[in-house]
RNA sequence: GCGCGGGUGGCGGAAUGGUAGACGCGCUAGUUUCAGGAGCUAGUGGGGUAAAACCUGUGUGAGUUCGAGUCUCAUCUCGCGCACCA
């Protein structure tokens, strides 16, 4: 009987699904583990083989953690809404519903062919009115909260009306002043504010969806623009992201890529007063080095900053208008491009330093950035490389104040030396003055210590078709919530995705898009909002009552094992936290974070094939004799070369320009020259899982994407590697059949074969436990050699070997399970237990005492020849003069040869 | 500029401070087969030898150690993230 990895993969996969094998059930007797994966966005070109890489992994502690004896929640579902599917229905009049749900039909049939261990049965789709029901819940809830710094979490607004009332700062105002008032503290909000403006597109981007002045979506071109819209107050839990981070299992990388994201800084607000004329302001900074007060020699303002109004003196009007013009104009990439050049105009208005009484100019210019701090700074030349340049540009002053820097060529920016030319500061180091600084600030009233973060409130709206609708209607232009037991608020038909002639989002086309008779918003969410709590839906999909019931929450808690790509690092994974906190607050769920461990698969690379064309020909020369020829390097489709060989029939008839192709071959082949590059469809490198299914089979695939390299790492993909572990599993078939004879026999295992057994159960969990896929393939590989050696077709071996093994390729091990009798699955089955005796049995280890001090082990294989070891010990205290009391001698011996000495105190 | 990871054969990659290159690909030779993008056996870092011995070897340079791919410092280089955040 041949292996024939099609039939009994399908025959499985079928009796999995039909028997329910995975499917998780709340079960209080068990520990849980839920592992996640991030689910994707289902796009139209289908998943490539680099996709699966992460949902291999998370399969296989799945399936490791259920042997295990785990209560394992491993669900899978659809991030459904997103622009893609809009951008093409606004080109083909294909309602986006349609493309997605045909997107996610092939998706899952991808899937289905690797043999995942998901539970079905919850599904999410972030487009589905039964599931944005409660992203419009959770919208809901933080529109109708605010944060309390006092309590120091979000609170119903109900309790800040109270707390208005008893002020007496609440009644007597109008039902629009009353909602003004609350906006400004809802969770969810609506604000004026600049946002990226991407007119591709059409609509407004977050931070994270903008990557060097261009949307990630597209690549278009993204503006600033000052627009009202909704915002969920992110910065208000600036501090518990910061701090949530130190209790989580996730790599230093990403913790620091969201601490510089967050970008806490603690420093100091400072007043300085500011004469405009006769007219007096005082104007706030920010500074993290109150200790160089004394070098201030002007103030910058934001272009933006309201506080440019107020101070431009009569004669500098002109001027500053001008200045503010050229900036308006430029676009965020311009600003970006042209990063180090100093641009700035004078206000015409002088502040007084608050400590010296010194009066200095205040400046206007882009280097200040409205959104942070208070859009005002004090600029201190002499050690800031940006007022630095922005003094020498402008013929400033720079004075130094600590000891003996030199600040005639660049400003000294470091944070240590004595402080002089400081009046009350002089003597201290700069880590003592600046706390120093600070305090005498706030004693003299002069301002306040003070924590800044860069983290901004995350913009909402998206002037888009394809999201979730907010349920927020406008009553005389004030906006109210949806009743709750009115949603889902679900997406009105329109005829057309576009925004309408007047610039007003698609949504206003629809007909009758009212509430109670009053206008709806016309916005929707954006694609971060159904994926922020997806994790705790799966713990309860059907759930119409809840989110998630206080039951299914208290027992599955949060996922323990999230593995995804490290593109959502500031995005989704800020979001979620962000998400999760607020509910949590609310007490609706039972963890403050959601995503315990956190494992970042590597990309997997393209590797794409070359063919040489002769210049001026349709003669393609192999890749050892290109450089004889003028040539120009083609791309050639990856599928029709085998270990870069190409297959001249199949390149003949790959394209029509090729059908009368000539080629000059080596050794009677045509090699083609290769190179890593991104898996894409115009570099013909794109290898479809499918394919590798069809030929290998999915086993074959998932232990192959395994032993390519660590999980975290990215690597090329190569099909060529690909037979090895192809070998592998037919040699492992071969232990059991031979021909058409079952051959596994019950006698008894041979201390050599229990060691082979072992050695390999103590790698698999020890590897299987730290992620480290790759070495656990390895070492199946190196017990199978060993096996195939001592020809071993014992059950006592082979049945755990099956066991474990179905972690990685559950196909052949259910199939082989079965054949050895078993009626259940393999999911079923009890992780083999190591014992350790089998594996050093063949050693000795010979304590040692030396002068009535020293104790000595030796450690060897019993091949080791007893004369040759005697004689190490004899020799070793002329050789180790180093070794003191009490430490412990290790001679490693190879078999018959001493190779070193080692101590260990 | 700041922060974080990496540099090991022809390739992907292994190595609790202790035989560097596991495992796999590729390659070489042999063998088997009607055939194969098939199976089996042996070899495969470089130099050296008939074969051994031997010499050399983990980006570069120092250091710690009996012993360094691994630890420390410096340096070069690649990748990623943030970027006028005061």
């Amino acid at each position: 009987m041949e292996y024939d990895f099609k039939e009994i993969e399908a025959r499985w996969q079928k009796y999995w699904a039909e028997n329910h094998v995975f499917k998780a059930v709340e079960d209080k007797s068990k520990p849980k583990y839920y592992v996640l994966d991030m689910f994707p966005y289902p796009s139209g070109a289908g998943l490539h083989v680099g996709h699966p890489l992460g949902y291999i992994a998370s399969d296989i502690y799945s399936r490791y953690k259920r042997l295990c004896g785990f209560n394992v929640l491993h669900p899978m579902g659809y991030d459904a809404f997103g622009l893609p599917a809009e951008q093409y229905a606004i080109q083909t009049g294909q309602h986006p519903e349609k493309t997605t749900t045909g997107n996610i039909n092939r998706y899952r049939g991808q899937l289905d062919r690797i043999g995942f261990s998901y539970d079905w049965d919850r599904e999410v789709r972030t487009c589905d009115p039964a599931y944005y029901k409660w992203t419009q819940w959770a919208f809901l809830k933080m529109f109708g909260s605010w944060y309390n710094p006092e309590t120091d979490k979000a609170e119903p607004i109900e309790t800040l009306v109270a707390k208005f009332k008893a002020e007496g700062k609440w009644d007597g105002l109008s039902e629009k002043e009353q909602s003004d008032l609350l906006m400004q503290y809802r969770i969810a909000y609506q604000g004026e504010t600049a946002v990226n403006w991407c007119p591709a597109l059409g609509t407004v981007l977050a931070n994270d969806e903008v990557k060097e002045g261009y949307s990630v979506r597209g690549g278009h071109p993204v503006e600033q623009k000052k627009m009202k819209q909704w915002q969920l107050r992110v910065s208000a839990y600036a501090e518990r992201l910061l701090r949530g981070l130190d209790d989580l299992d996730w790599t230093d990388s990403l913790k620091d890529m969201q601490k510089n994201w967050i970008g806490k800084s603690r420093g100091c607000e400072m007043v300085f007063q500011v004469e405009n004329g006769d007219r007096k302001y005082d104007v706030t900074i920010f500074t993290t080095r109150a200790d160089t007060v004394f070098g201030v020699t002007f103030l910058v303002l934001a272009p933006e900053s309201e506080w440019v109004e107020k101070l431009t003196s009569p004669e500098q009007k002109a001027a500053v208008e001008e200045y503010l013009v050229q900036a308006k104009k430029k676009t965020e990439r311009e600003r970006l491009a042209e990063t180090r050049k100093v641009t700035g105009v004078f206000s015409g208005s002088y502040a007084t330093n608050p400590l010296t009484g010194d009066k200095v100019p205040v400046w206007i210019s882009e280097y200040v950035l409205a959104g942070y701090g208070t859009g005002a700074i004090m600029a201190v030349p002499a050690h800031d490389g940006r007022d630095y340049a922005f003094a020498k540009a402008f013929n400033l002053p720079i004075i130094p104040l600590i000891e003996g820097c030199d600040v005639s060529e660049q400003s000294f920016d470091a944070k240590d030396g004595i402080m002089c030319n400081s009046g009350f500061l002089n003597g201290l180091t700069v880590k003592e003055a600046i706390p120093a600084a600070i305090k005498y600030v706030e004693d003299h009233g002069l301002g306040h210590a003070k924590v800044n973060y860069r983290l901004r409130d995350a913009i909402f709206s998206r002037q888009r078709y394809w999201g979730e609708p907010f349920p927020i209607y406008y009553k005389d232009g004030i906006p109210m919530p949806v009743d709750e037991k009115d949603l889902p608020l679900t997406l009105p038909e329109i005829d057309e995705f576009k925004p309408t002639e007047t610039g007003e989002p698609p949504l206003a086309r629809a007909k009758d898009w009212t509430y109670k008779g009053y206008p709806l918003e016309t916005s929707t969410m954006p694609g971060f909002a159904g994926s922020s709590a997806y994790y705790l839906r799966y713990m309860d999909p059907q759930n119409d009552k809840a989110l998630v019931s206080r039951e299914a929450d208290e027992y599955w808690r949060n996922v323990d094992l999230y593995i995804g790509g490290t593109e959502h690092a500031t995005g989704h994974l800020i979001y979620s936290r962000f998400w999760n906190k607020f509910l949590y607050d609310l007490g609706y769920v039972a963890e403050q974070e959601p995503f315990r461990k956190l494992i970042n698969q590597g990309m997997i690379q393209g590797r794409s094939n070359f063919v040489y064309r002769i210049i001026g020909t349709n003669t393609f020369v192999s890749y050892g004799l290109k450089d004889k020829y003028e040539t120009t390097q083609i791309h050639v489709n990856v599928n029709i070369v085998h270990n870069d060989r190409l297959d001249l029939e199949a390149f003949r008839n790959w394209m029509p320009d090729y059908k009368d192709a000539e080629f000059i071959l080596e050794n009677g082949e045509y090699v083609c020259g290769w190179a890593i590059e991104k898996m894409s469809k115009s570099m013909f490198n794109v290898v479809n899982p499918d394919m590798i299914c069809d030929t290998y089979g999915a086993d074959t695939l998932r232990l192959y994407e395994m032993f390519l390299g660590p999980l975290e790492q990215s690597k090329p993909w190569d099909t060529k590697g690909i037979d090895g572990v192809n070998r592998f599993l037919k040699r492992l078939w071969r232990l059991f059949y031979e021909r058409d004879n079952f051959i596994v026999t019950d006698e008894k295992a041979t201390p050599a074969e229990l060691k082979t057994l072992h050695k390999l159960i103590g790698k698999v969990q020890a590897d299987t436990e730290a992620f480290s896929f790759n070495t656990t393939v390895a070492a199946f590989m190196i017990a199978m050699n060993e096996l195939v050696e001592e020809d071993c077709h014992k059950r006592e071996i082979l049945e755990p070997l099956v066991i474990m093994l179905s972690i990685y390729c559950p196909h052949i091990c259910e199939e082989l399970y079965h054949a050895l009798g078993h009626d259940t699955s393999v999911t079923y089955a009890e992780f083999p237990e190591y014992v350790e005796a089998y594996t050093v049995e063949n050693n000795c280890t010979y304590p040692v005492q030396f002068n009535g001090k020293m104790r000595f082990t030796v450690d060897l294989p019993k091949s080791a020849a007893p004369a040759e070891v005697e004689k190490v010990i004899r020799e070793m205290p002329q050789t180790s003069k180093y070794v003191g009391d009490g430490a412990i001698v290790k001679v490693i011996v190879v078999p018959g040869k001493i190779v070193n000495i080692v101590v260990k105190q």
